[in-house]
DNA sequence: TTTTTTCGTAATGTCAATAGTTACGGATTG
DNA sequence: CAATCCGTAACTATTGACATTACGAAAAAA
C-alpha cells in the first residue's frame, strides 16, 4: 500500500495557506517549504483548486483556503489529490485465469474486503479537520 | 495509496493451495492462474514461507499450508508480502524545508494520523480468515 | 544414490508511474 | 497597462514493479 507523495505535499499546502492566512503562498514559496519543484505544486494547486478546497489566485491575488479549516478533513484532501477508487488503492492482478475457479472469482472474492479497508481508512481521515492540524502545528511550535 | 499487486496474488496462491489441498500446487500451475510469472509467484511462495504461512517443497514435494486456514488471516497475508511501515504505505515527501515551521514539523504532525489509518486497515484485514475465503469461494462457484 | 522435479535467488531487461524541467498563454490586481 | 503568478502542455529523468534467463540446492521417487 503506497500513496504518492502529493497527498503529504496537499496537506503541507493547505497547512501553509491556511494557518498563516496573512502570508502570500505562492508556488513558489510552497517550492521551498516542501523542496518540490513548483510545477508539481502547480499541478497540485489547481487540483484543490477543483474539489473546492483552495482558492487560488493568479498574479497579485493572494491564495486563500476556500472553506473554514474546520470544515476541511483529511479525507477531502487525499481525494482532492488521490483516487479514492478500491481498485487504485489496491492494485489488482489482472490476467487471472477465466478457466482457473480461483482465477475467475479472486477479484470478485476479495473487492468487498478491500471496500471494508477503504472505508476503514476514509473513516480516520474524515475525522480529522485541518483545524485539528493547525492546532496540533501550533502546539508543536509552542512546545519546542 | 496503492499496494502491489504481490499482496491479491499471494492471496490467489494461499486459496489455491488450502482450497484444494489435494492438488500438487508448482509456481508453474499458479501462474498460469494468476498469469504472473513463475519467478515472481516463487518469490511470492518464498515470502509467505518465510512468513511461516506455507510449507513450501522443493521437487516431488507438495507444497501446503503450514497452519490451519482459519488461523490465518488476511492481515497475515498482507504483511508476509508487503511492509506493514506507516512510512511505507504511506509515502512522506522528502526534503521538506527545516527553516519552515511547517517543514520542520509536517511529519511528525502527519505521521499519528497515518498511524491511525494503518491500525483501521490491520483491524479489517484481521478480521478475515482464510477459511472465510474459501467459504465464499465455495459459495461463489456453487451459485454459478 | 541417482534421477527428476521444483524451489530460491541472483542478474538483467522492460515498462509504467512519478517527479523534474522548460515554456508560455491567460488570469489577477495594483 | 504592467507585473506577477497560476494552469497546463511537452519532454526528460528517475524510480519501482514485473518479466525473463539462468543455475545451484533441496526433496522425494526410483
Amino acid at each position: 500500500m503506497r500513496v504518492s507523495t502529493q497527498f503529504p505535499i496537499a496537506v503541507h499546502i493547505m497547512l501553509m495557506v491556511a494557518g498563516f492566512p496573512e502570508q502570500k503562498m505562492t508556488s513558489e514559496v510552497v517550492s521551498e517549504s516542501t523542496g518540490t519543484n513548483p510545477v508539481i505544486i502547480r499541478n497540485i494547486f489547481s487540483k484543490l483548486n477543483n474539489a473546492g478546497l483552495l482558492n487560488t489566485k493568479s498574479g497579485r491575488g493572494k491564495t486563500a483556503a476556500a472553506r473554514p479549516a474546520e470544515e476541511i478533513t483529511l479525507w477531502d484532501i487525499y481525494t482532492a489529490v488521490e483516487s479514492d477508487e478500491t481498485d487504485e488503492m489496491f492494485k489488482l492482478h489482472q490476467n487471472a485465469s477465466e478457466t482457473c475457479v480461483v482465477g475467475s472469482n479472486i477479484h470478485a472474492l476479495l473487492i468487498p474486503h478491500l471496500d471494508e479497508a477503504v472505508e476503514a481508512v476514509k473513516a480516520v481521515f474524515s475525522k480529522v479537520t485541518l483545524a485539528d492540524l493547525i492546532d496540533e502545528l501550533y502546539e508543536m511550535i509552542r512546545s519546542e
